[in-house]
DNA sequence: ACCTGAACACCGTTCAAGT
DNA sequence: ACCTGAACACCGTTCAAGT
C-alpha cells in the first residue's frame, strides 16, 4: 500500500519497525517483546532500532498509539445522546485493545508513563463537555472510565493467557463469550449512571 | 520484635527477605527492584533468594500482600451503612498503596498475574453481599471499584515520580494535596452512586 | 538515512556443592 | 535449613565506524 513497498529490502522506516513489532507482540506476547528480538526478526542489529526510537519505552508508546489508532478510527454518531456516545467510545477502546495480545498491559504501561495514548481520554472528555458537564468534572469522569476499561481488559487478557498456558479453565459456568462482555457492560453502566446523576439536567443528586 | 531478632546475622528467613525487599522498593523504586539487588543489599548471593521464593513473581506477590496487610488491618465499623463501609475500604486500600513507592504498579501487576492480593476484592465483595446485593453483582461491582483504585493510585504515583525526576510540575493550579484526593473521591462517588441505583431498595432504576 | 560490530553493565534462574 | 560459586541464556543502551 505504501509508495515504495516491496522495493527496499534492507532498510526499514519507522512505520516498518512499528508494524513488525506489533507482529512480534501478537505472536509472542509482551514479555518476549525485546529490542533484541524485534531486531532479530527484522533481520537487523539491535542497535539499528535506536535510529528510529530513542528508547524501548518510546517504541512501546508508538505501538500503543498505533493499536488505538487502528481500532478507533470510526467517528461516533454526533446525534446520539451523550451516554450512548460515551458507552460506544469505551466499547471501541476495549475492542481495539482486545485485538492485540497483551495490548491492555501495554497501553496501561504507556499511559502510566505519560508518553502517549491520550487520545481516548481526550475523546471521552470532549463528549462529556459537549453534553454540558464542567470540563474539570469531565476530565475526572473520563479518567475513571479509562481506568475501568484498561483494568477490565487487562484482567481479561491475563485470563486468556493463563488458560492458553494450560491452567484450568477458570469458571466456564457461563457461555464464555457472553460472560466477560456482560461484566464489562455492567461495570460501564455503574460509572455512566454515576455520571448521569451529575448531569446539569438531573432532578436530584446524592451526597 | 520477632523471637530471635538480632541473634542470627547471616541466615535470613522469608519474612526478613520480604522486609528488606520492601525497603529496597521504597528507596529505589520498582524498576530497580531486582533479585540481584535485593540479594546484594541483604549480603547474600542472588541464588540464595530462591530458597525462599520459587520465582521473582512470587516474591513480588508476597510484597504486595504484605503492603496490603500492613495498611488494611483495621476493621471498619460494622454498624455503618454499606456505602460508607465500601468508601472506607477503598480509601484504606488507596492509603496502603500510597504508603510505598511504586506500590500501585506492583499490586496491579501481582493482581494481573492472579498470584495474590485478592483480599481487598473479597472484603469489598462481602460488604456488598451483606448490604443485600446479589453475589454475582457484588463481584463485578467490587472489580470495578478495584480497577478504579489501582488505576488512580498508579497515575498518582507516576506523577510523583515524574515530578521528582525533575520534569515540570504538571498543573499545580490546585493546592496539590487536596487536588488528587478530590478527584479520587469524585471517581469513587460515581461508582458508588451507580451501585446504589442497583440496590434492592432503590425506588427507580435506569436502563 | 540507516546500519554494523563490539562493548558495557546489567538481568532471572538453575544446580551442584557446601555447612 | 540456608547459603556459595559458577554458569546459562538473556536484557537495554551506547558509540565509533561504515555505506
Amino acid at each position: 500500500m505504501s509508495p515504495d513497498d516491496g522495493m527496499s529490502h534492507m532498510r526499514n522506516r519507522r512505520a516498518d519497525v512499528v508494524d513488525h513489532a506489533l507482529g512480534v507482540l501478537d505472536r509472542h506476547g509482551l514479555p518476549d517483546l525485546s529490542m533484541r528480538r524485534i531486531a532479530a526478526e527484522l533481520g537487523v542489529q539491535p542497535s539499528a532500532l535506536y535510529h528510529h526510537f530513542a528508547s524501548k519505552q518510546l517504541l512501546l508508546a508508538a505501538l500503543a498509539d498505533e493499536i488505538l489508532r487502528r481500532g478507533t478510527h470510526t467517528q461516533p454518531d454526533p446525534d446520539a445522546p451523550w451516554d450512548e456516545r460515551v458507552r460506544g467510545g469505551c466499547h471501541a477502546l476495549r475492542d481495539a485493545i482486545l485485538a492485540y495480545r497483551d495490548a491492555a498491559e501495554l497501553v496501561a504501561t504507556v499511559h502510566a508513563f505519560g508518553l502517549g495514548a491520550h487520545e481516548p481520554h481526550r475523546r471521552l472528555c470532549d463528549d462529556l463537555v459537549d453534553a454540558g458537564f464542567e470540563p474539570s468534572f469531565a476530565r475526572d469522569a473520563a479518567t475513571t472510565l479509562l481506568h475501568f476499561v484498561l483494568g477490565h481488559a487487562t484482567d481479561e487478557q491475563l485470563h486468556l493467557q493463563a488458560n492458553s498456558v494450560g491452567a484450568i479453565d477458570d469458571a466456564p459456568l457461563v457461555p464464555a463469550d457472553s460472560g466477560r462482555g456482560a461484566s464489562f457492560d455492567l461495570g460501564l453502566s455503574l460509572i455512566v449512571d454515576g455520571i448521569r446523576l451529575r448531569h446539569p439536567s438531573a432532578s436530584a443528586a446524592a451526597s
